[in-house]
DNA sequence: TGTACATCAGTGAACGCGCGTTCACTGATGTAC
DNA sequence: TGTACATCAGTGAACGCGCGTTCACTGATGTAC
C-alpha cells in the first residue's frame, strides 16, 4: 500500500514548527510540547512520523545541513579556478547562515547537543556524503597543484573554520562580528591559507 | 571573618568531581546529583557555594576557558616575531587540548548551552578579558605591518577557527583528525591567512 | 462498481521518572573582649 | 586563657514541575477482487 500523502504534510508541518520553536526558545525551550502546541499535530501522531522526539530533531538537523552544503555545492558548480571555488564556498556558506539564521542557530546549537549521540550515525554519514562532493571537486585541483596538498580533514578545517565561528559569532550576537565584512575579507584569507607553496 | 578554608577545598572537589562527570556522561549525564554523588559533597553544599547547577558550570567553564588562554598566552610571551607568536598560538590552543581532553569536551560542548544563557554576561566578559592581551600583543605587529590589518574579531576568527574546529573533530573520535598532523600543518596555514598582502 | 479489509495517520489522557531547588537544621571556625 | 557569639560550611529529606514516552483507540486512505 502506498504511503498517505498527508502524513508527508505532517511532518512538514513538525520540521518547520520545531525550528520555529528552536529559534524562539534556544535549546531549553526546545521540547516535544512546544513543537505540538506550535505546530497543532498531536503528540501520538508526532511518534508516529518521528518514532522519539531526539528523531525528528535529527530529521531537522540532516535537511538544514544537508540544505546548507547543496548551496554550497551549487556554487561551486558554478566556478572554473580553484580560487573562485573556494572563494563560493566560504561566501555561500556565510550566505545561508545570513539569509537562513534559524536554521544557523539550531545547527550551531544542536552539534555537541544529546540526539547526536543516539543518532550520530546517522547525522555523521549524512555530513561526510555532502562533504565527500566538495572534497571530489578538490581532488583534481589537488594533483594539478592548484590547492595546498593536505589530508582532507585538514582542507575541511581550514575551510570550514573560520567561516563556522564567523557564522556563529553573528549568529549569537550580530554586534559582535561584522557579517557583510568577513564576506568581503575571509574569502581570500581563507584561500590563502589554502594555497599550495 | 575571614572565609574558612575548607570551603575552598570543597569547590575544588566539586569541580573537579563535574568535569569527570561530564567526560564519563556528556551533556545528557551532567546532573547535580551525578556531580554531588560524584564529589562525596552534600547537595546543599553544593547550593551554598554556587548558587545554583547553573553556577557551579558555569564556573568550571570559566576555569577551564582561563587555563586554556593563559597556557597560549604564556607561549606567546616566548615569542618575538609575529610569524612564531601566531604559531605559537595555534600549537598551545591544540596543545591544551590534546593534554586536557575533558575540560576540552566541556569547553566545546558547552559553548551553545543551557547556562550560557543565563550567565552569559560573565563568560562572555572572561573571555573577551583574556582575548584583549592577545590582541594588545598583536596591535602594534599590525601596525608595523607584520599582520593583516583586520578588525580584531576577524583575525580571532582566522586563528581560532580552524583549531577549534580541528580539536572538536579530534574530540569527538580521534580517528577522523590526525592531531599531530594538524600541529604540523595548521600554524604555518593559519599564519598564511593572517599575513599582510 | 461496490464492499471488505489492511494499513497508514492521527488523537490525547495518563504515566513515571529524574531533574533542579528549597529549607530547617547541625556542626565547625574564627573573633571579641 | 576562656567563653560567648556571629558567620561560614555542610547536611539530606522533601517538593513540585515538566519532561519524553506509551497506549488503546478512532478515523482516513488505498487496494483486492
Amino acid at each position: 500500500m502506498a504511503k498517505q500523502l498527508r502524513g508527508e504534510a505532517t511532518v512538514e508541518r513538525l520540521l518547520t514548527a520545531a525550528l520555529e520553536v528552536y529559534a524562539a526558545g534556544g535549546q531549553p525551550g526546545f521540547t516535544v510540547n512546544a513543537v505540538t502546541a506550535a505546530s497543532g499535530v498531536s503528540l501520538g501522531s508526532l511518534y508516529h512520523h518521528f518514532g522519539s522526539f531526539d528523531g525528528l530533531a535529527t530529521e531537522l538537523y540532516v535537511r538544514c545541513m544537508e540544505e546548507q552544503y547543496d548551496g554550497m555545492l551549487a556554487a561551486l558548480r558554478r566556478t572554473r579556478t580553484a580560487r573562485t571555488g573556494v572563494r563560493a564556498l566560504v561566501t555561500a556558506y556565510l550566505g545561508y547562515a545570513e539569509r537562513n539564521p534559524d536554521a544557523g542557530r539550531f545547527l550551531h546549537g544542536s552539534a555537541y547537543s544529546s540526539y547526536l549521540g543516539v543518532h550520530a550515525e546517522r547525522i555523521r554519514s549524512a555530513k561526510a556524503a555532502k562533504f565527500a562532493e566538495i572534497a571530489a571537486w578538490m581532488r583534481p585541483r589537488i594533483a594539478a597543484g592548484e590547492i595546498a596538498e593536505l589530508p582532507a580533514p585538514l582542507i575541511e578545517v581550514l575551510l570550514i573554520g573560520p567561516v563556522a565561528v564567523a557564522a556563529h559569532r553573528w549568529l549569537a550576537g550580530p554586534q559582535d562580528m561584522d557579517l557583510p565584512r568577513a564576506v568581503r575579507v575571509l574569502p581570500d584569507r581563507i584561500w590563502r591559507s589554502l594555497q599550495p607553496d
